[in-house]
DNA sequence: GGCCCATTTTTTGTATTCAAAATACAAGTG
DNA sequence: CACTTGTATTTTGAATACAAAAAATGGGCC
């Protein structure tokens, strides 16, 4: 808890087997709902299973995956229920972050979120929607660094990692896209006037509208999927 | 994610050991800053080390233990500062937790509040220090469930278990303990009225008090300690 | 031909072994 | 006597080996 910072680490094995596993559950390269393969993974991973295992006992704590007991595990794949649930949760702690962001926020952060508005509000222009998500995640990242609590921050990213592996960045209609630009103008007046409860209620809102155009999505993409396969299950 | 609730399970090692850590952390049975020697536990709990260093990494991802890169790891001791980011978060999740359970409690689960409420009152009057924390527990554990979310639920403990391993349920001053238990009355009142903004207020308050109640004892144990020890460290 | 049961194969769970790093200890040096 | 440096011991990290459970296969039976 002292000098650490100074000596250079080699990672550890599991550390990085879980990075990379995380990254791959999130980036969908394993899919909702496959079954984690041991042997699969060791092979692919160029490890044993030992370390592996262990990585897969951390995503398990933090709800990426399901152990099945003598079954292995699987990457979580969230019912419509449980996507409802996580952006409700999401939802408050994006209000906990803005109000605190609100009261906490030096000049040089709220300058930073307002340069990348103005990014975000090219991107809009351009209808480049893979520029607009990146620079709409920064802003939220930023408002949530701007509250100064590492704990709120961890519980986050915590939770939205299961929803980062929905990959629901499909085209959104044009006119919900203007309305959570327009939302995101509301949250920089929040924040310059430094006004919590305004900025809470903004992002309660935020969140709202992102779960519907989400569960939207979910239910079109269901629907199609399950064209395509013949009403498999 | 179907018919896992008829089987009866035979509850995996990994999993037991993992349970039974968290209660040795949570109950103050490994004291916060301990290392944990993976030998002394396995002979402890007659188990090899593989199981244990699972339980471990799950505990880590929980945020109860720490690990440090080859040097094996220790029960997490929270910084006065994490502390109190802790119970900030803690204070926005049980606000979340008022605010749905006020929308969405049923007749029945309000009952048994109150009844877990009178009973509280009944261990306060009594000044049994100890019913009462069991029952405080018990209401915000219920109000909790009314909220009829098991996302913020499963965060809620998790957060709320850094702070258990504190262990602070010392006695604590009689004006503060008479201002708490108001606090519960109005909670019930909020709850009975179905207002998500009166509960969530009366929560958000409740738990601001109790970090400041904790957070001066912390101090004044950290002030004996190190009177104890002749200043160490 | 379809279904049930026994056997084989695969996969998971746990223990043990081996390797590497950290700590403890002791002897040598200024 | 403090301090460094080299060695032994302990402890952690990872791989392998073994055991048990689940899945797959195949043969017999109706």
């Amino acid at each position: 808890m002292t000098a650490d910072i100074v000596s250079i680490q080699r990672p550890v094995l599991h550390e990085q087997v879980a990075s990379r596993l995380r990254q791959m559950l999130v980036e969908g390269q394993i899919a909702p709902g496959a079954k984690l393969n041991e042997r699969t993974l060791c092979e692919q991973l160029r490890i044993s299973r030992t370390p592996l295992r262990e990585a897969i006992k951390m995503l398990a704590a933090e709800g990426l995956v399901e152990l099945l007991p003598n079954r292995g595990s699987v990457a979580v794949q969230l019912s419509e229920a449980d996507v409802q649930n996580t952006f409700e949760v999401m939802a408050g702690l994006e209000s906990m972050s803005g109000e605190l962001a609100a009261l906490r926020i030096t000049p040089t952060e709220l300058a930073e979120i307002k340069a990348l508005h103005y990014e975000m509000l090219a991107a809009y222009t351009r209808r480049d929607l893979s520029a607009y998500y990146r620079l709409n995640a920064a802003i939220h990242r930023c408002i949530n660094a701007a509250a100064k609590n590492p704990v709120l921050t961890s519980t986050y990213n915590q939770v939205n990692a299961r929803l980062q592996a929905l990959r629901f960045r499909s085209n959104q209609d044009d006119e919900k896209w203007g309305h959570a630009v327009r939302e995101h103008e509301a949250m920089v007046q929040a924040l310059e006037a430094r006004d919590p409860g305004a900025l809470s209620r903004v992002l309660t809102n935020h969140l709202n509208n992102k779960r519907a155009v989400v569960m939207e999505q979910l239910r079109s993409q269901e629907v199609q999927t399950m064209q395509r396969q013949g009403n498999a299950e």
